[in-house]
DNA sequence: ATATTATTTTAGATTTGTCTAAATTTTAAT
DNA sequence: ATTAAAATTTAGACAAATCTAAAATAATAT
């Protein structure tokens, strides 16, 4: 079976969504593509038609079997060509993203093989995110939220949640990058803010919205 | 301005064609595509809107500049991808091309920039074709097309000029491969059939239209 | 329990790229 | 110079993926 690009965003949006959700809702899906409501019912039906995942109407959905493998061959593509990206043509972490988006989609078995092969079957990508196997099998990857990161422990950041260039543009400005390592020196329980210490620079602050969207493994 | 795959594929095909003909017609790019008469000349229409073309109804049609700086564009991307399938991938040079025709597409200067200073500045593709640079000026190939080989001189097989799955089936039959060393020892008037000879084997004869598609560097 | 609000779906339209069949224009042949 | 044949274009239809606006359903709030 060969899918359209379209298909595959769906489908590797559900995915991600449903790590968090479990079962997925229209405008939850409509938002991450930033599409709406009733693009996503148009696509669900053919989805459906497809098998690609579970899906009554009004009750929301989940992938299928099939829409897992799918899902996780993008998801591997992807995190494939973001490694190359950065280990090979040296590109920066923050500069692959939309790069990865467009070859995620190049349809050659062959090709994300040879691929895997050439960069020695890495198991992370530069964002710190697992990649899957030919299998669909990943490690699971020590990292936690930096929002549960206990305090005065030195951890290095390993991802980022996100990689909107509103995000990317904020963690520039804090000479925060995959790498980095930091600790937690307070937690405001007023609006959840976190007071950061970093290497040959003051200490300073960071909302819970930034703290929730960076990841880091204790050292 | 960005395009899409169709457009360019269209845009490819016209530079192609007019390499040879000068003037292209609505036929020749349907026949080269494989698709209809009538959608060619929907594409020219939209094609022209966007000046990327001079097309005026029934009398035929060639690239503007813009559409000649485009098309030489996504042959290098294309040259540059099939250099990378064989060189760094370990593919066989007859297994690049339709990954290319995907790869060919990627929307992304930097993306080909740093490909191309990672390959180190290929000048020419598997297939012996030259690869344009970011400038779209390429190196003038010394390469003959084998009919126009003179009798016993020695020349070695430099370009296809197909990619067809036909061609390459019988190219393989043959033992015949870039950097393969041949000769020719008779031109038949008849038919334009040419005996040749190749190392290591009796001489065989090939027809007119497979020694078309093949271009030689005289040694 | 019913009304209000929010969510989701349907209906119908739009864009892109394609097609078939019919009409038009050009070319070639007598 | 007509006519026949070939090439090209137009007209109208279709599939994919999207949208807006309206209708249907579910969730919630009194």
């Amino acid at each position: 079976m060969n899918f359209s690009s379209s298909e595959e965003n769906y489908i590797k949006a559900i995915y991600h969504l449903q790590q968090h959700d479990g079962m997925v809702t229209t405008n939850e899906l409509a938002a991450e593509l930033k599409t709406k409501a009733a693009s996503v019912t148009d696509m669900l039906k053919k989805l459906k038609t497809k098998k690609l995942l579970h899906y009554e109407k009004y009750q929301g959905f989940k992938l299928s079997p099939e829409g897992k493998k799918l899902a996780l061959a993008v998801v591997r593509k992807h995190r494939l060509w973001e490694y190359f990206l950065v280990h090979t043509l040296q590109f920066g972490w923050d500069e692959v993203h939309e790069i990865a988006e467009q070859l995620e989609h190049i349809s050659s078995k062959t090709l994300v093989e040879r691929l895997d092969l050439f960069l020695k079957h890495p198991k992370f990508d530069p964002h710190g995110d697992p990649i899957p196997d030919v299998n669909g099998k990943m490690e699971e990857s020590k990292q936690i939220n930096l929002t549960d990161l206990e305090i005065n422990h030195i951890a290095e950041v390993s991802a980022v949640g996100s990689q909107s260039t509103e995000l990317l543009e904020l963690l520039r400005h804090r000479s925060i990058s995959i790498g980095t390592k930091l600790e937690v020196r307070r937690k405001f329980s007023f609006d959840h803010s976190l007071e950061i210490k970093v290497k040959n620079v003051p200490p300073f602050t960071i909302s819970q919205q930034l703290a929730h969207t960076l990841f880091v493994k204790p050292l």
